[in-house]
DNA sequence: CTGATATACTTAGCTGTGCTAACGAATATT
DNA sequence: AATATTCGTTAGCACAGCTAAGTATATCAG
């Protein structure tokens, strides 16, 4: 009778589970040899990226999304400043808080690194058959909506 | 065996590769936070790992399944002697090598702190349906082959 | 057999990322 | 005005990655 469209999953979820998070380790180790070329550490190019797409933001946002604690993160941004990819400037209504933005160099390098950072996956991707690439194009819109539930 | 026909990918893998690199760096991070209760990081946890699944091996092939160099390899296996998880042994026949091998408390530690990490993706997975979990399923077999070549 | 070279690992010392605890400054609340 | 809360920083710890240089063992050429 219960030809289940409701969870016959508990049964195939550890399989999966486990093999997707032994692959996203070894995917994100062999990507990360590419990293070191741009100057760009992970943490760091992470933290640019969320400056870049979602825009200027304060520290504590920044460390929010980037799921990292506040002194965590004042350390990245000074390294970023440091680097000149990134400026900081106190809010002119809250003072309290420091936004963040992007500069050009940061916008221009991030591009660069990720660019760099995804050829390899890319090319890789570019090899396999449409279909197979489909099937990855729609896992990886299930997978973002699944982390967010974590 | 993917390479009989050239496929028109190249459109859509950029964006395919930029989510899956997402995706995997925003997954271990919040499954990194189970670690932190078992006492065992997470390049300890992997390594031990290896060592639990592969069987004893030398301090250099470690290193080279972790991807790191020998000197980082040194000192994760001192930190894991240090918890009493494994073990170190001369080899009889060619003395400059170290042999490591998963003490019984390591084997055990290995296996709560991997269920405890999966925990969350396991429930995660086992709430969307079945078809997703299809999906899911062959596009991470997918994944590890192309992770090979990478 | 001896001396040179190669290999496997360790030590030393640097950088960077994560944390907590304790603090300062600015704002909000009472 | 006094107190509490919030945002960020500083200080100090642990750990993981690296390179360069050192030690011990093995191997090889003569």
């Amino acid at each position: 009778m219960t030809r289940a469209r409701e969870p016959v999953n508990p049964e195939m979820a550890p399989a999966v589970a486990e093999r997707l998070h032994r692959v996203a380790i070894s995917m994100l180790r062999r990507l990360r040899t590419e990293d070191r070329r741009t100057g760009l550490s992970g943490p760091r190019a992470s933290a640019l990226s969320v400056v870049v797409f979602a825009g200027p933001m304060t520290l504590g946002e920044l460390a929010a999304a980037e799921q990292v604690r506040a002194p965590t993160m004042t350390r990245l941004v000074q390294g970023l400043v440091d680097q000149g990819l990134v400026e900081r400037e106190r809010d002119l209504v809250d003072a309290r808080m420091v936004r963040v933005r992007a500069t050009a160099e940061g916008v221009r390098l991030l591009h660069e690194g990720r660019a760099r950072r995804l050829a390899r996956l890319e090319q890789a991707l570019g090899r396999i058959p449409a279909r197979e690439l489909r099937t990855l194009g729609t896992a990886s819109r299930l997978l973002e909506s699944l982390v967010r539930e974590l």
